[in-house]
DNA sequence: AAGTTCCGCGCC
DNA sequence: AGGGCGCGGAACTT
C-alpha cells in the first residue's frame, strides 16, 4: 500500500503538493499538481487503491466529490490527532505529551504551521503534514494496543469519507409528502402568522384559563398565566404540565406539540434545508465526546417521527433503513464477556431475552433496569432493579459500575478501541480537594460527592455509548464497502441506524450487505465473541413505514 | 442590532 | 431525574 499525502501549499497558490510514501514511509516521489488538475489527478491514483492523507477529509474530500471523484481509503490527520491526544494507548506518545498544537484546534480552517522557517515558508507549512502523520504513526507503533488503536483511527476517517458523500447525495425528500403532513396537522402554510390548527388550539388554551391575551410562546406568561388559573407548576415543561388534569392541559399539551413542530421543522426548514428534492445535513464526525457524531444545521439528528414520512425513495427506488436492536447492552455484553448477558442477547429483542432468564418480571423492567445500569440511574424503579441485574449479568454490571468510580475519582476513561474521556476540568478538581482540605465544610464535602457522581455517570455511559460508536462506524464501514460496486448507497445515519437509497432490483441484496456488514463489525472489534448484534431491517418506500 | 443564556423538547 | 446531543424562541446582556 502507498501513502499520498496531499500537502496544502500556500492557500493563495494555485496547486499542492502530493508526496507519494511507502508502507515504511520512504519517499517515493514529489510533485506539484494544479488544484484545477486534482480531481483528475486523484481519480488515477485511486487505481493503486492508496491511502489519502490529508488535514482534514470536511475540507478536501467535498470538492472531489463534486467532481465526480470518489475515494476508497483515507486517514484524517486531524480527527485521528484529536484520538491520540487523549487516547489511553497513545499515553506515551509525543502527540500525548507535547504541548498543545494548532492540530488540537477548531475543525474550520486548516492548521497553520506552528513554526515558520524564515527562509522557506512553503517548506515549513508541507512540512508539517508529514511531521504529524510521522508522530502519530509513532504513536501508533509504540501503542500497547496498536491493533485497536490503528482499527479506531481506520474508522474513524472512513466515517469522515461517508460523512462527506452522504452530504454530497443527500436524502431524498418530498416537499409534497411533508407539506401534506405539515398541512395534516397545522392546516395549510398561512401566508403569515400561525396555522390554523395551531390558532385554535391556543384560543382553546385562553378560553380555558380565561385569560384572553396570553402568550403561550412565552415561558414567563406561560407560566405566570398557569399559576394565576390555578395550576401549582414549577414549570412549562411537558412532564410536569402532564400531571395536572384541568381543561386547559389537552390543548395546551397539543399546543406545545404542535408549536413545536412548525418551529424546528415546519415550512420555514422545508425552505432553509430541503433542495431539489434532497436533505444535505452537515454532519460532524467525532464531533460528541464519546465518538458520536454530530451535526451542524438543519438538526438532522433530530428528525421527529411525525414527519419522516417525508423522507421518500425515487421512483423505482427503495430505502432499506436498517437499526441495531438494543445496541449499547449487546455492546456492553461483548466488552464485558458476560456470558449470561450474550446469552439473553440470543433473543432478537435482548430485553425479551432478559425476562426469559427469569431476572426480571416483563420487558418494561428489562428496559429500564438495563438503560439504569448504562446511564446510572440512582433512584426510582430502574434503581430497584439493578440487584437483580447485577445478580443476573455480575461482569456486565461491574464493568459499568468500575467506570463509574474511575470517574467519580477524576480518572479517564477509555472505550473499547481505546478513545479516551477527556478529564475532569479544574472547577471539578478545585472541588475535591476543598472537600478534602483539613476543615472542609459538609456543604464542600456534599459538593465534591455531587460533582463525583455526576461525573461518574458520565464515564459510566462513556464506556458503553463510545463502544457502541466505534461499533456503529464499523457497520458503516463494511457497508460502504459492499456497496461500491452497485448503485445503492448511504443517505443516512443515526447513531445505531443506517438508511440506504437502492434501486428496488438491488434492495434485498443491500438487506443482506446491511447484515452481513453488522456481522464483520462484530468480528472487527470483538474478535470470536458469543453476543450476536441483531438488526431490523426494512425496505420500504418512505421513512415512516420502517419500524 | 447582535451576541449570549436559558428553557423546553426533538432524537439516540 | 438518568448519559449524549442540536435547535428555536424568549429573555437578557452589551
Amino acid at each position: 500500500m502507498t501513502l499520498l499525502l496531499l500537502l496544502d501549499d500556500d492557500a493563495r497558490a494555485d496547486h499542492v503538493v502530493l508526496q507519494e510514501l511507502t508502507d515504511e514511509g520512504d519517499r517515493v516521489r514529489t510533485e506539484k499538481v494544479l488544484v484545477a488538475h486534482l480531481p483528475e489527478k486523484v481519480r488515477e491514483r485511486e487505481a493503486d487503491k492508496p491511502r489519502w492523507v490529508w488535514d482534514d477529509t470536511s475540507r478536501r474530500y467535498p470538492p472531489l466529490l463534486a467532481a465526480g471523484v470518489r475515494v476508497d481509503r483515507c486517514h484524517d490527520l486531524r480527527l485521528c490527532h484529536a484520538i491520540l491526544r487523549r487516547s489511553i494507548y497513545a499515553r506515551g506518545s509525543a502527540i500525548a505529551t507535547g504541548p498543545p498544537t494548532p492540530w488540537d484546534g477548531p475543525r474550520p480552517g486548516a492548521p497553520e504551521p506552528v513554526e515558520v522557517s524564515l527562509f522557506d515558508e512553503d517548506r515549513a507549512e508541507t512540512l508539517d503534514v508529514v511531521d504529524e502523520l510521522q508522530r502519530q504513526l509513532d504513536a501508533m507503533r509504540e501503542s500497547d494496543e496498536p491493533g485497536k488503536l490503528r482499527l479506531l483511527l481506520a474508522a474513524e476517517s472512513t466515517g469522515a469519507l461517508i460523512a462527506a458523500e452522504m452530504n454530497h447525495v443527500g436524502v431524498p425528500w418530498s416537499v409534497e409528502a411533508h407539506d401534506r403532513i405539515l398541512t395534516g396537522m397545522l392546516g395549510p402554510r398561512p401566508r403569515s402568522g400561525r396555522p390554523a390548527k395551531l390558532e385554535a388550539l391556543a384560543d382553546e388554551v385562553r378560553e380555558a384559563l380565561a385569560q384572553p391575551n396570553l402568550n403561550l410562546d412565552s415561558q414567563q406568561d406561560l407560566l405566570r398565566g398557569l399559576r394565576a388559573a390555578g395550576y401549582d407548576v414549577e414549570s412549562t415543561s411537558r412532564w410536569e404540565i402532564k400531571e395536572i388534569d384541568l381543561p386547559a392541559t389537552e390543548p395546551l399539551l397539543a399546543y406545545k406539540k404542535l408549536a413545536r413542530l412548525l418551529s424546528a421543522n415546519g415550512w420555514t426548514w422545508m425552505d432553509t434545508w430541503i433542495h431539489d428534492g434532497r436533505f444535505r445535513p452537515d454532519y460532524v464526525p467525532g464531533g460528541v465526546v464519546t465518538g458520536r457524531w454530530a451535526t451542524s444545521g438543519g438538526g438532522a439528528l433530530q428528525l421527529p417521527a411525525s414527519i419522516r414520512g417525508a423522507v421518500r425513495a425515487d421512483e423505482g427506488w427503495k430505502l432499506v433503513v436498517a437499526d441495531a436492536a438494543q445496541l449499547e447492552p449487546r455492546v456492553l455484553a461483548a466488552m464485558s464477556g458476560d456470558a449470561a448477558m450474550a446469552a439473553a442477547g440470543r433473543h432478537a429483542d435482548l430485553y425479551q431475552g432478559v425476562v426469559d432468564a427469569g431476572i426480571v418480571e416483563n420487558r418494561a423492567q428489562a428496559k429500564v433496569a438495563m438503560l439504569g445500569a448504562i446511564y446510572g440511574a440512582t433512584t426510582g424503579p430502574s434503581a430497584v432493579l439493578m440487584p437483580r441485574l447485577t445478580q443476573g449479568f455480575p461482569r456486565a454490571v461491574a464493568l459499568v459500575e468500575a467506570a463509574a468510580r474511575a470517574g467519580e475519582r477524576g480518572d479517564v476513561v477509555a472505550t473499547w478501541l481505546g478513545r479516551t474521556s477527556p478529564a475532569p476540568d479544574a472547577a471539578w478538581q478545585d472541588a475535591l480537594a476543598a472537600a478534602s482540605a483539613e476543615g472542609a465544610g459538609a456543604d464542600d464535602v456534599r459538593a465534591a460527592r455531587r460533582r463525583g457522581r455526576d461525573w461518574g455517570r458520565f464515564t459510566r455511559n462513556f464506556v458503553v455509548q463510545g463502544t457502541a460508536a466505534e461499533w456503529a462506524l464499523c457497520w458503516m464501514a463494511s457497508l460502504r464497502r459492499r456497496l461500491r460496486d452497485r448503485e445503492a448507497h448511504l443517505v443516512f445515519f443515526l447513531h445505531d441506524e443506517v438508511m440506504v437509497h437502492s434501486p428496488a432490483s438491488e434492495a434485498d441484496g443491500v438487506a443482506e450487505a446491511v447484515r452481513e456488514s453488522a456481522l464483520e463489525a462484530g468480528h472487527l472489534l470483538f474478535g470470536d465473541t458469543a453476543v450476536d448484534f441483531a438488526l431490523n431491517v426494512a425496505v420500504v418506500d418512505s421513512y415512516d413505514e420502517a419500524k
